[in-house]
DNA sequence: CTCTGTGAACGACTTCACAGCA
DNA sequence: TGCTGTGAAGTCGTTCACAGAG
């Protein structure tokens, strides 16, 4: 068996995968085949094993895959086997969302700290997370071996607490600012960008015919 | 010339585009280059052309791109020369932060009105936006002519309430919870997991060696 | 017989490279 | 010369179809 590379997009649908299966496993499911997990996520069949495929060998044919010990392995891919230490940096309305959301901690991340440069808001306690001034980033950072930022600044200021991120060490950053980001050799920026995603409905409605996908 | 079906991904490409123009604009430059263009969004300068004439032929060659008459058509294309009306289904944490999130109007969308279940919240006015009872939904819809609903509730309720949108008559729904939604044909969906984002940079990160995009 | 794992065929998207206009 | 628009070539990802395990 050769090992190729997996294409960029296939961790995509491993985390696709991995939250279906773990709503079966509540639901008591134990077995699945590729053909049911293909149909509640709007796939083919042939799209599951390959990219399962690329990971490992984790089915048996004539009984398709054990829920619980793929979703161990999805995690170990994923590298979500074990919690990240996550701190937020921008404390305006969507950081404090998201500091309050809980949905981060039932996937393995918390969030250990958040950063401002407000004096309204430096000291204050947002869902149980404590907001520092910035400048406290790369001591805390190192405190708490923190390797993933969430950048929920203004456009105008996200590039430079970008390089202050890099240089404190941190190894990936979720950007909501709409912009794009320059950052060291080594670190991983995954935009996301709400209102373009809007966007992106308006075309699909406008230029009526082919809502594909 | 023949206009050519665009690639489906060709669309977001649009978005970043349009977005670095605006920036652009702003910053009182007029004409641009496919190769200016694409060096600050990090992709080709082929891309950048062949993307844009999937749509017709908005460049001069040997001038390049005027930025303002560019954004015109990028803005027809995409369907946002117009103001769309949104309603934001579930008024929690990350739905009352949407709710003051002031990027949508930049982009040409408005906020009409917010719905909830809970006798708490419906009522309220949450960032200038009344809160209503869903049940209320078919009726609003109806009145300001909404095509576009942002969902926020729990994974639980989401096929319940995607189910009553359609109904509805809404034709493009901007999904937050982390669940796969059926919906009637015709409407389109644009799902945003934010603890899959996270999960994107933990694997990027954690397979190190290639970081790649 | 059922269902996985997988090379081979296919199709989609990207990059190349150049003709032609400014 | 500088730069766009565009067929042709190349690359990458998906789908097919079947050998073989259970």
């Amino acid at each position: 068996m050769k090992t190729q590379p997996a294409p960029n997009v296939v961790a995509l649908r491993l985390s696709l995968y991995l939250r279906q299966l773990e709503q079966l496993l509540a639901e008591g499911i134990r077995k699945v085949s590729s053909q049911q997990l293909a149909a509640s996520l709007q796939t083919t069949a042939a799209q599951v094993r390959k990219d399962l495929t690329h990971f490992g060998q984790f089915g048996r044919p004539g009984m398709g895959y054990e829920v619980a010990p793929l979703i161990e392995e999805l995690r170990r891919i994923l590298g979500t086997d074990r919690t990240w230490s996550v701190i937020v940096v921008g404390v305006g309305d969507l950081g404090s969302a998201l500091l309050r959301y809980r949905g981060f901690r039932k996937k393995g991340f918390e969030v250990v700290a958040a950063f401002d440069v407000s004096a309204g808001r430096v000291g204050k306690t947002v869902g149980s997370v404590a907001v520092y001034h910035v400048d406290q980033i790369p001591a805390i950072v190192r405190k708490h071996n923190v390797r993933l930022a969430i950048l929920t600044a203004p456009a105008e200021a996200a590039q430079e607490l970008t390089d202050l991120l890099c240089r404190a060490g941190v190894k990936g950053i979720l950007n909501f600012a709409p912009t794009t980001l320059r950052t060291s050799p080594g670190v991983a920026v995954q935009p996301v960008d709400l209102a373009a995603q809007l966007e992106q409905l308006s075309f699909r409605i406008a230029s009526v015919g082919l809502p594909r996908r």
